[in-house]
DNA sequence: TTTGTTCATTGCAATAATACGATTAATAAA
DNA sequence: TTTATTAATCGTATTATTGCAATGAACAAA
């Protein structure tokens, strides 16, 4: 019924999800992309560099502030972004964990 | 308009995306997790396992394999499903050199 | 104070995703 | 052949997501 059953999930695999759920869409993965790159703090020139209406990439900016992915700094009238170096390693963890899980034995069929 | 606007961002940043897409439900966490933990393929025991009617376990599985993670052999009335490691293995790279983005330089703000 | 700039919020429309009952297809067993 | 088992597909209800125009809030500059 669209909606996701969270309950019967663990919380590693609701937060796996959540994170996931974060990178999947390109926007946010070239906002995080551009706020890597520049390294220093951006501003609005995010809606410049990707496109998109200023509404929206403030959504997105939204979304990953939630997730603690990236704070923002406000700066007379603009906020200037970027990314939460310590969540960011947390973050890290979490989903490396998941993805460098390996099968040990020899498989059975397939 | 609920649709990703996708031909205005580079291939990988949508490929990061779709496969981060498919992480983003706990119950295809939760399936990958016990296709890894099995080992051995698994058959429809997932829809015990996990605990979603068998249409939703069967739809969530037709996306795992449609992105390669999962493949799927018949086995008289049963399919029998398990990890496709050198897809897995592929997907792998591609999230480890996103999340493994590193911020050479000191921060100017944040 | 007035004007301009920057960004967040609201409200809405369009599309996507989630979940499952009902059904179908394929095979196995009786 | 008939019946049972397993899993895919269809149809549909419900909720979530995406995108943006319009508006509002906060601040800077004139």
């Amino acid at each position: 019924m669209g909606v996701s059953k969270t309950e019967m999930f663990t919380d590693q695999q609701n937060e796996i999800a959540l994170f996931a759920k974060v990178f999947g869409h390109p926007a946010r993965v070239a906002i995080l992309q551009h706020l890597f790159k520049i390294n220093a703090c951006v501003c609005g020139d995010l809606v410049n560099e990707i496109g998109l209406a200023q509404p929206t990439i403030s959504q997105h900016l939204k979304e990953l502030k939630y997730l603690g992915l990236i704070k923002g700094n406000v700066e007379g009238t603009s906020v200037c972004y970027c990314i939460d170096k310590e969540n960011w390693t947390k973050m890290k963890t979490i989903m490396s964990d998941f993805l460098h899980q390996d099968l040990t034995d020899n498989q059975n069929c397939c």
